[in-house]
DNA sequence: TTCATGTTGTTATAATATAACATAACACTA
DNA sequence: TAGTGTTATGTTATATTATAACAACATGAA
């Protein structure tokens, strides 16, 4: 029982799970109120579904949690939800696993740094300002102009560390 | 003519780029033969494509391009290259694009950041210390153990800022 | 030459993602 | 509340990226 969000850590495996979820779901419904989106039921099922844990989820994998719902749907419908999502920056996709994973602070124009632990398979959001300043430095040293990041650190975290002597 | 090496820079449209391939190829052989693996002929000639510039290459292209060769080659054929070439550290791969970009400097344990200009296509590659200490400080600070990273910065380049008022 | 190993060929298929068009839901307004 | 434009979802087909599995060939060492 700790650790109220992932941010900038790796949640523990005892942390009140149920509580990232409802907190997420509240935070993507007040955002959506607020830019004037609708967070239709399919949409919040999907976030919820990404949300099932701290762990990156794939399309096809999503899509068959729908199924298991009882909901008949085909690729578009998870991916044009996924788009949404990512538009809204409710989510974050992890280029390195084709998965996508919940955002716990929305918002468009934040930056983000992911640490994957290839042990639990769990990501933990970062918002490092040195290392975004380190990069934005060596931006504007070669005049280049930022748009968009994609850093995905892999490796094992501090929860697996020992638990297995390697895989 | 100008900028030997891409590192750190986006090569300038009229650099001297027949240099840059011949001096990857050559490398790539030193280093292999270093290692004791085998550069085939093959493998050489998917690595010389892969140069053929600055942009990250899909494994269709260059499919297709061995294809116009006139060998006929099968997914496999390519992505087993890759696979080589990659485990040698002699390209890299870019997750954001699903493509794959010469590395100019082989040697497996380097770390690597691309800017990524979506104006032109190509890719630059950077070893910027202050972003690998950035990240490698927050590791060690959240107990995290790094095994790879991937650090994708898309935008514009220098050159093509103000070249077109957008796409 | 023979064997062991590594490399490439070949066929099939898995996994991820999108195009294109049809239908349904919603929300605004007359 | 019926009509209308817009947004969202359903549906079918297909594009794109990547790998499994086994056969054939090449290379180097004994």
């Amino acid at each position: 029982m700790s650790l109220p969000k992932q941010h900038q850590q790796f949640p523990s495996a005892d942390h009140d799970h149920q509580h990232c979820v409802a907190q997420a779901l509240h935070e993507a419904e007040s955002y959506c109120r607020k830019r004037g989106v609708r967070l239709t039921k399919l949409r919040r099922r999907v976030l919820e579904l990404i949300w099932a844990n701290h762990r990156p989820v794939g399309a096809y994998d999503l899509l068959q949690q729908l199924t298991l719902d009882g909901h008949k749907a085909a690729p578009p419908t998870v991916y044009r939800s996924l788009d949404f999502l990512l538009g809204n920056g409710l989510i974050h996709r992890i280029n390195s696993l084709n998965a996508f994973v919940g955002c716990d602070h929305p918002g468009l124009d934040h930056t983000a740094q992911f640490f994957i632990c290839r042990g639990c398979g769990q990501a933990a959001e970062l918002d490092d300002a040195k290392i975004e300043s380190a990069i934005a430095d060596h931006a504007t040293r070669i005049g280049f102009s930022i748009e968009r990041r994609s850093i995905e650190i892999t490796g094992i975290c501090t929860h697996c560390e020992g638990e297995h002597s390697d895989a």
